[in-house]
DNA sequence: TATGAATGAGTCTTCATTCAT
DNA sequence: AATGAATGAAGACTCATTCAT
């Protein structure tokens, strides 16, 4: 009988991990997957390779899995989990300049979380939107958006006034959005220290908006304008 | 003999339709796709089923179209062609106020590109990056990019300098990336007025750093300066 | 996703069939095969029929034979080689009367390895033919000829001067021939004594020009002359 | 409906090419045919290729030819036809060393015939072939065996006596063989004077057994013994 | 006669998933 | 828990042939 059914709910795990074989057989899955992603692409993303490269076989592949599309999800989840926990922790870190800071670090960590594997960070986007799990993708954002709506409704950053959720939507996706082409299109800037200065100018225009940014001196002709991010 | 395919290039199509009837065909099968990725989203979306719905024989599909992606990235062409036709008229467009107008004409026409069928759009998206056709998505927003350059550079829009290439990566990837999220998360801003607002905002703010912008009068306490983007 | 095909190389043997189990199916599959070829014709022979005949699903015949064709190679090089190894052996054997018995041992190898199962055996050459896998048939002979080479620059048969390249093409070309015409043509000769006679009549013909060949006692006027091949 | 079904006769010739018009179309197509075979390959064989190259349409193509291996079917016999044609006149020929010209002459004849176009040849033969037409094939070889016979049976060749069928079998396959081998594996001794000569020497040595050969007067020892082939 | 768009049965091949060991 | 051989539905693509124009 064929196979292809039972494609239910794709969150289930079969198994926690406790153990230290199960960690490390659930390691090398995810390592396998990775490297697969990078090296060879998406058609060649399947359970029979994934399992061949991570040393176990397809049998215990789908004790810990109860499908194929639940690595890509557990995979997704971890790789975006500790981008999203870089940018969190950025955007709570108070110390520092605190006038630019806040915006700079969690762009900054925005771009880190994108930095090496962009290949394989490419196809897990790209799989994970082509599945239609794209959701998984949106959340992260969504959380980051969060984040950010409660530092400034906080009062933490006082020179911004509360924002509307379209405002905080639109912030928060342009700075994703640009990112994410960056990485999409594979473009030169990606590296760049220009990217993350043009992005922090970005924020800081759009919440800003009389402000003279600090990042501008050259093109400021009012220095007396001590303005916050 | 059987599937023994090729992959070669992918815009290859093998009959120029000149007949009406093969126009005919060739909308119907146009038509047929767009509907099952409408309807019944990327798994349901065959060659066989496509053919059925457009009532054509594969035979007849094959004929028109090189294998199953040239119909995805023919459908995406045309769809964001027209896309980008609306966006570059759009910016050509000098009449009415001029300050304020083309950026806003830009935005409204993205804006409006991405009207109608949203989950078609979004799952053609999805599909043309799946199968690593992203570039198909990504050239006609470097076309925008390229016609926006263009026009600051014959100094159409006095206020604003010479742009680097990196503000002008980051401007357009940054609405673009705004909009494509909305449709992507199916947000219920995406045909608000209010995102329309927050976008030409983002880009002015982005643009012209101290020109207080008249979109926001209520936190404006200098109404005196008049000038727009 | 289906038939996206490869045609790589062709011997690719996907798994090396080491448990009796597999061994049972790869065997199954050669016989499916084999039984197909001689019952029902090239036309016949495809995937699903052989898998079907053997008791197998197709997939567990793509775990064994890269594609179509390899079934094919393998089945051709498992028949060629046992007829290879007759022919060579033959060939190596001295015992017996040594002055006839290297140019009959082969020929009767030949024609041996020839035996039952005609029609898949014509289908056999037929389709490697027009798989342009003639060069599977061509090696053999080939082999064969090195061998007969070898044994007579070995100074074996110290009748026979040193063969020339052309000579030895012409030899094995000819009796091969005339062997081969007979499986195609289905001749009534071919299991007749007089076609080995001939066969081994026109080898010694062709090699020692000037000896009366013991086999045509009528004829010969000269019983003096013991002549070896 | 599907198409393939009515493989009836192969003979059938629907048109009798009487017309100019109708002939050079069934010259276009037999050339077209042979251009593909030649330089493309079977598997490129197909009627809409042909059609195209011909430069008429399939519907003109399955005027002609009830179907695609009729157009095969025809173009070996007009192939093999003019080879018989040459390797009968050659055999016919008395002009010249009444003994050892015969075999000499038929021998070049079908040297002659196996000229150029040497993959379209092959590929004709492997299709053939593999169509289970062999007996196309094998049809003309016979015709040259009766037409030995028939010379042999004239007592124009005076120093051979009558020949049995089983030898006749044998000489003609043989010498056959060895061409078509030298054509299937594009043997570098095809175009060459040695493999005529071998070849001859092989039918003399054959049907002559005690003769020496002329050929050979360098080995020879005994010019006394005056016995021609 | 010629055209060529349309047909669709037929084949190969893949890969997610199961389950006996 | 692990194994991996086996499964078979699904789907891409070809091409001989027809027939309305």
């Amino acid at each position: 009988m064929a196979a292809r059914s039972s494609r239910q709910g794709v969150d289930f795990i079969r198994t926690t991990p406790k153990q230290s074989r199960s960690e490390a057989t659930v390691a090398a899955i995810f390592e396998a997957s990775a490297r697969i992603l990078q090296r060879r692409g998406v058609a060649a993303f399947n359970t029979n390779a994934v399992a061949a490269l991570a040393g176990v076989s397809v049998g215990t592949l789908y004790q810990y899995f109860a499908n194929k599309d639940a690595i890509l999800v557990a995979l997704a989840r971890r790789e975006l989990g500790e981008a999203l926990a870089g940018v969190v922790s950025g955007l709570r870190s108070k110390r520092g300049a605190p006038d630019v800071e806040p915006a700079r670090a969690a762009v900054r960590a925005v771009l880190k979380a994108f930095g090496g594997r962009q290949r394989f960070r490419k196809l897990l986007i790209e799989t994970l939107i082509a599945r239609g799990m794209s959701e998984e993708l949106s959340r992260p954002v969504e959380l980051v958006a969060q984040a950010i709506a409660g530092r400034l409704r906080e009062g933490v950053d006082n020179n911004v006034a509360e924002i509307s959720p379209v405002r905080l939507f639109v912030l928060t996706r342009a700075v994703i959005g640009v990112i994410r082409a960056a990485v999409m299109e594979q473009s030169e800037f990606l590296d760049t220290q220009h990217l993350e200065e043009e992005l922090v100018a970005l924020a800081q225009a759009y919440l800003l908006p009389f402000a003279p940014r600090s990042r501008l001196p050259r093109v400021d002709p009012a220095p007396s304008s001590p303005v916050a991010p």
